[in-house]
Formats: structure tokens, C-alpha cells, sequence
DNA sequence: CTAACAATTGAACATATATTCATACGTTTA
DNA sequence: TAAACGTATGAATATATGTTCAATTGTTAG
């Protein structure tokens, strides 16, 4: 079924089943060869989603000083306990932070060095753009 | 005004006015005078989070490989192209990507070499976590 | 046991975000 | 000029997100 023979024409040099009626296929056919894989285009905009938030950041910037408990931490970013917690359960999710218990309280600490690069670098383009 | 003298030793050991009653003053002292700028915090969330979602990396990797027009871009990602030229006004709007016309067409291409790096940063990450 | 407290959680709310749809704009071609 | 086309835009809609509030858990102190 590919390439109906007639009508050709148009602008099939190549006919990859292209939905749009207003492209340079051989084009279009390359990109898509390159395209990132559904999968870790998803992984990837989530790991970058969490870092599109401002509380979120300092919460990083400030675990990756040294471990803290969420009290602090709310002390620290001016947001209540509830609030933090919520932002440091999705750094969890994602295995971003971990925590260890004492007594009442929770201390959380980063778990994943790699973060800190991306946050680095992202610095870096902030910062002489 | 600083440290009513009275009443004291509750944990006023530095007293920094802290909304929060359960905090060790010196390492919240401490962490806040670590913290982002929240200026450089809010530049950098939005950065992150432009690079927040699926469609807009497919749209920076592929833009990373060579300019392309609005219509291919849409059948690159299989997206209507109104959707596409939002996408893209949001690009532009953080100065990631710039455009060039040619007749009806408009050619997209990166504007912001730093960008792939942290996109870069980010497929590390993923990858090997 | 009871009270106090650190932390967590779910629901509610307000806001932000992405896509669709209809329409408008600017260029080219008939 | 009119029609066709690529692109852009605003409004509308649906969904996602972040904070607040109230209630709950688990631990320590009285």
C-alpha cells in the first residue's frame, strides 16, 4: 500500500506515509530517523519538569549543602511544612532526595549526584545568556 | 528589634526572625544565606521548564540537526501545525530558537548553542540512572 | 494515657499549560 | 483580483500543577 502508483507527483519522492500534505519528505523521512524514543523523550521531559520550579530548585540547592529536616527546610524557602513536604514527596517519586527518620523528625538528603550537574549547567546558561 | 531579650532560651540561639518555631536557627542561618538568588532561581526553573515537555525536545533535537520549516517540524512530531507554532512561540520567546521566512515559509533553527548542552546533561542522566 | 509536635496526606481551590478550533495574515500563483 | 497555501494567533477547553487547609500518623515528653 505504499505509493498508490498514480497520482504520484505531488510530492512523493519517497512517500512516508506523511500526513501532511506540505512537507519535504526526504526531509521529514531523516528527522525522523533521529527522532528521540517516545520513552526517553517522556523520562527526560520529566526529570527537566521537576526542575521548572523555583521552591523546587532551592530545595535542591539547599539539600545538596547538607541533609535537613523538613521543618528547616520550610524555614529556609518561607513555605509551610505541608507544602514542603508535597514538593519533596515528588523529588522522592523520582528518587531525586531520600530520607532518613529520627526520632519525629525527617531528614532528607539528596540521592542522585547526577542532578547536581544538570542544575550546574543549567546555572551555567542562565547565567551568561 | 532583633531578639527581645526577654523570655529567651526557647532556641534563640542567633534569633533570625523565624516564622517557623521548630528549626535549628544556625543551620536554617546558614542554608539561607547559601540560597539561589531569586532572580537566578526563577530564570532557571523557567529554562527547566521549557525543557519540561516531550514535544518541545523533539522540536530542540530536532531543530539541533538543521533548520526546518514549520510544516515539517509538524510532521516530524505528528502534531497539527497550530499546535507546533505555539510550541515555537514559546521557544522563541526564551530566545532558544530563531526564524528566517523564505516566501510562505518559515525556517526554525537553534538560537542558543547551551541549550543542547543541558538537553545533553539531561539524556546523561536518564540513561544511566 | 495524654498532650505536644514533626511530618504526611487527601481534598479543595486557584492558576498554569497544551491542544484544538476558527480565523486572520502575508505570500505566491492562477 | 481571487484562490491557495504556510504560518500565526486568540479563545475555548481539558488537564496538570502548586498551595492551603483540615485531618491523620507516629514519636516523644509530661
Amino acid at each position: 500500500m505504499s505509493s498508490a502508483s498514480g497520482k504520484g507527483n505531488l510530492k512523493d519522492i519517497d512517500d512516508l506515509s506523511c500526513e501532511n500534505p506540505c512537507v519535504h519528505p526526504q526531509i521529514v523521512k531523516e528527522a525522523r530517523s533521529k527522532m528521540l524514543l517516545p520513552g526517553h523523550a517522556a523520562r527526560l521531559a520529566e526529570t527537566f519538569k521537576i526542575l521548572g520550579d523555583a521552591n523546587r530548585l532551592h530545595l535542591i540547592n539547599t539539600l545538596s549543602e547538607r541533609e535537613m529536616c523538613v521543618c528547616d527546610l520550610s524555614s529556609v524557602l518561607g513555605m509551610t511544612s505541608s507544602a514542603v513536604s508535597h514538593q519533596l514527596r515528588l523529588l522522592r517519586n523520582l528518587k531525586l532526595v531520600k530520607h532518613r527518620k529520627e526520632g519525629k523528625m525527617v531528614y532528607y538528603s539528596l540521592d542522585d549526584s547526577h542532578i547536581v550537574s544538570l542544575f550546574t549547567e543549567g546555572l551555567k546558561h542562565i547565567k551568561h545568556v
